[in-house]
DNA sequence: GCCAACGTTGGC
DNA sequence: GCCAACGTTGGC
């Protein structure tokens, strides 16, 4: 059997955050447009545990952790008109946009803003502290997840 | 709200 | 396949 593998995926919580996924218990990740991030959600597999971001709000950071319950799913929204993220060029035939299913594990008592996490990992370490990077789906080493679930 | 850093699009 | 124009992300 595979280990688990680790990631972090972002979200602004104006939009969606961990408190809502804590009441819905379970969520469709969806809205992801960009490919490098898509093929990091097509990586993924059942009971793979992710850190939830907050970004675009103040201060950023890590603010809880969910696990992947389904894998392999087309992203719906890509096939709703009135979507802000309707991709006309996207067929269910052959979907463009797939995602993940994911539940809520926990709220982290200490959450872990961006800047202490600038201060505990180098950017070679944590893909997430390289300037410049706008992934909203990124893999996270064992390594760190597990320091990072020992700070929270 | 600003804007730097990226990613995507489309004419050529 | 280049690259200018345009759109988006996300910290500040």
């Amino acid at each position: 059997m595979d280990s688990v593998n680790y990631w972090l995926m972002k979200s602004e919580p104006e939009v969606y955050s961990i408190a809502d996924l804590q009441q819905q218990h379970e969520t469709i990740w969806d809205g992801v447009r960009n490919y490098q991030a898509r093929n990091f959600l097509r990586q993924m597999q059942l009971g793979d545990l992710a850190f939830f971001y907050h970004s675009n709000t103040n201060p950023p950071g890590i603010v809880g952790l969910m696990r992947v319950v389904k894998i392999g799913i087309a992203d719906p929204t890509q096939f709703e008109p009135t979507s802000k993220y309707y991709d006309p060029k996207s067929t269910p035939e052959s979907p463009r946009w797939q995602t993940v299913g994911v539940e809520f594990v926990e709220t982290f008592s200490n959450p872990i803003s961006l800047s202490t996490l600038k201060e505990k990992f180098t950017s070679d370490e944590l893909l997430l502290v390289r300037p410049g990077n706008r992934l909203s789906v990124m893999p996270v080493s064992s390594a760190v997840a597990k320091k990072i679930q020992i700070m929270a």
